[in-house]
DNA sequence: TGTATACTATTTGTCGACAAGAATTTTTGG
DNA sequence: CCAAAAATTCTTGTCGACAAATAGTATACA
């Protein structure tokens, strides 16, 4: 008796495909599991998928469309890389967004909005207790997030979210050591930013943000240039 | 001798097929020749461009990115709504990136923007002069998004691209009489802001910027309360 | 007559295959 | 031995067809 093929769960439904092709690959571009610059072959995905090059592609599709992945015509298709050139651009819609959003969230936030925002501060407290600093990212982000929906303005939530994910994936690149962590005091800023979003002060939240934002891109900064040095030592 | 199909341009290159449907999707949707709401067939889309399915639907993909069209999973996918309820984060929006686009300009334009800069508001006066709002309309985006590449950052370009796309979308609802016109007003102080630009004077251009876009929501506003006012008297 | 069920039809999601371009290797000519 | 041309391999873009899901229609039953 010859071994028998019982995949555990070779059934998918019709259209799941598609998305958690583009999740997988969302996921392991922005934890830098694939590489900048890296290709990525359709044939490939489509047997790790068990599934035809269709709906490998429709998810590729997408992943272009925010700029994620690169499509040269014709030719391979790779992770975008990251522009370290422009980075002033990034942090300047960074900072910008940071604050926009956290105004909004002061001026139209209802009160569960402030639960989900608090409980989220309550992990990103945790993650800076526990030295985690990869966690410590993600929970920044995901706070930052929640306040940008409480704003309910869905153009800025928008480039909000890919400029998070545009971040995720560049601290990753700095944060692999895991020997770094962000300090006790963002926890706090976060505390005070929570409060004024709560008492809908909204130009004492925009004046918190501002500063909150411009000491995160400084932490940023610092770290790059550090690495640059390093990099200059080689 | 029977008729032999001698079609005139049946050959389209390869990879070409997609960015032509997906351009002219796009233009029949800002220009309402697709009335929001209606739906999308894609065999009839096939039969029109005389192609598969396939790059239709990597199209339509493409369009959906970007919040044109609405898809329903397995069911019928139609040209995207206009939402008129949260039309407020909308002019939130487009004030914000028609300030921060424009002191970006006044900061990082070179000579050569100018030039381009300069014959974009050249078109818009001969817009105003002849009367013909949709050029208005088409001039006046045309005008700002230069001044927004003259800012050089792509995040905030990305925004506001959208943002006048979904403009031309709503306007082209209101102006289908062609019997309104936008001040001369508009001309001057598109001209003052080109000229902030050129003196790199960024805290001007912010202020002068923020007026201009008020004034343009102001006119916004204004037209769609008559209109509503026209609709309730039906 | 109204409602629930079965059937049909339309539309979408997926598949395997083929063909066009580009990259790579092999062959040919100097 | 090297360079240009030819052949091959490899990847991508497109196609026609099939299958699943849903909408619409007809039928059966109370």
């Amino acid at each position: 008796m010859t071994d028998i093929d019982t995949s555990p769960i070779p059934e998918r439904k019709r259209g799941s495909g598609v998305k958690m092709v583009y999740d997988l690959l969302r996921d392991e571009i922005l934890d830098l599991v694939l590489l900048p610059g890296s290709p990525i072959d359709e044939v490939q995905l489509a047997e790790r998928f068990k599934m035809s090059r269709t709906p490998i592609r429709e998810a590729l599709v997408r992943l272009a469309g925010e700029g994620l992945i690169d499509t040269l015509p014709n030719r391979s298709t790779m992770v975008a890389n990251i522009d370290f050139l422009n980075m002033h651009t990034f942090f300047d819609a960074l900072v910008l967004m940071y604050r926009v959003t956290t105004k909004l969230a002061a001026q139209y936030h209802r009160p569960k909005d402030l639960k989900v925002i608090r409980a989220h501060q309550v992990e990103f407290a945790a993650a800076v207790q526990a030295q985690d600093a990869l966690a410590m990212i993600s929970t920044n982000a995901a706070l930052h997030s929640a306040i940008a929906e409480a704003g309910r303005n869905t153009y800025f939530t928008g480039l909000f979210n890919r400029l998070l994910d545009e971040g995720r994936r560049m601290l990753r690149l700095y944060y692999q050591s895991y020997d770094d962590r962000l300090p006790q005091r963002f926890v706090e800023e976060h505390d005070d930013i929570i409060a004024v979003i709560a008492n809908r002060d909204i130009e004492e939240a925009d004046r918190l943000a501002k500063l909150h934002a411009e000491q995160i891109v400084y932490q940023i900064q610092k770290l790059f240039a550090r690495e640059d040095r390093l990099d200059m030592a080689l």
